[in-house]
DNA sequence: CGGTGCTTTGAGCATACTCAACATCAGTGG
DNA sequence: CCACTGATGTTGAGTATGCTCAAAGCACCG
């Protein structure tokens, strides 16, 4: 196989047009602009598994994606894990409702961010109207995102989860110039089950399922190929419980 | 019993302070205030049980919940549902990504709702930061709301699901000026199992245990009194699978 | 009254979980 | 260079939580 073909995640961001699709993109400039004028984004660079910040630490600042994928995820009490999103390039995450973080985040690749504090963005957002509109659209576009999560997480049974999960992946890879049948999965199994709402045991059957069915291949765990993405599209869909196999 | 101590959710913000909290309360001034200027918002009003509008729809216009509560929800193919979320007066929605309604907006309640067309919303807002201020607080508070469903849906226990259900419900009345521990659940049992992901079976036999259990009981199946809520809270966060019953 | 819709309860089952063993791979040090 | 270790992933066997199917209870309403 030839690694070079493969694209990497780490990789993301740093290319020129390094964002999911023209909306993303659009996201992007008008913080950057103001930035250029105000001087108020800094910039701070993560390596992987490190935490950027933990659930309860006090929220003050604003973080842009600029490379990397970030992993945001809440606790419970005892220990359970869910992953409420892997965020790239071009998205925001910070916002909090009381002063303090719900949730952690976390580099899931090496990651680099623009930080801006909370009370330096309001007052620029204050005086460009262009800042605010493009902070609530990327908002809203996450809103957006979660509720199809919600349906997954709720409705879907552990073979369309994982379906739509790597149809999610193809489609952000392909979004960013690479190969969407052929790519690096960047998160762990855990981190997988943690976002689907599973164990990793069940992720680890269902991806030896789709392997024995022909719908894709693996070079090693974390490298796969989509064979019949069709068939993945139904299987992301469908319940299909009754009859096949 | 005696039915007028009851709240009833029919009369959510029917009153004057009829926000869910302070926060809520802040949201809908500026568009009254901007509305009160520019007349861009109309009155609109729903029985209860009928579409606002449709999945698929074509979006163009945002709503404010004046009084009532709404119930947003996605259907899959096979046309199983997962309630997105229940809204109440002082919230938001309507906000799409593709010029296309992403769910389904149905009325729970009788409904009345202010509707504004997003054109003249974005206009309005270049106009005015505050208005674009609030309505950024507005998606971003039901953005952390949906991710403490996502852990909800992903991790929790179908009995922790419904503990939590039931003090979230309890939260709201309470801070309409409701009894806390006394109210009607607005929603079917099917509704509440789309809601939580499960079947209405299972909310149904959830909530026979807990009234065997005494942390609280019916009047009939729409309301009733919460006996114990220091159990039930521990049972919203608590597994307990191990021992106990 | 007898319908109709919603809710509850029961019995059996299936999907995904738990527990456990084994495989694979990378890094480390003898 | 290879054995050791720890982290990660796969596979198997048995089980439990929540689902399916079915029937009965209950309230509201003509």
């Amino acid at each position: 196989m030839s690694a070079a073909t493969v694209l990497r995640f780490d990789s993301i961001g740093a290319r020129s047009t390094s964002c999911t699709d023209v909306r993303t993109a659009a996201l992007v400039t008008p913080l950057r602009e103001a930035e250029t004028n105000a001087d108020i984004g800094s910039i701070v660079s993560y390596r992987a598994k490190e935490a950027i910040y933990f659930e309860g630490d006090p929220a003050g600042r604003v973080f842009e994606i600029t490379a990397g994928i970030v992993k945001l995820f809440k606790l419970t009490a005892d220990g359970r894990c869910q992953v409420t999103g892997f965020l790239y390039p071009g998205q925001y995450f910070g916002f909090e409702r009381n002063d303090e973080h719900s949730q952690t985040a976390e580099a899931l690749t090496s990651t680099t961010l623009r930080s801006f504090t909370l009370a330096k963005l309001e007052r620029l957002a204050g005086r460009d109207p262009a800042v605010q509109q493009q902070l609530l659209e990327a908002v809203r576009s996450q809103l957006l995102s979660t509720q199809d999560h919600l349906l997954l997480l709720g409705r879907k049974t552990a073979q369309e989860k994982l379906s739509s999960f790597l149809l999610r992946i193809s489609e952000v890879v392909a979004g960013s110039g690479g190969d969407g049948s052929r790519f690096e999965i960047p998160m762990s199994r855990t981190e997988i089950a943690d976002y689907l709402g599973l164990t990793t045991e069940t992720v680890s059957r269902c991806f030896s399922r789709l392997k024995d069915r022909g719908l894709l291949s693996f070079t090693d765990a974390r490298h796969i190929t989509i064979r019949d993405i069709d068939r993945l599209l139904a299987l992301s869909e469908e319940d299909e419980g009754t009859f096949a196999h």
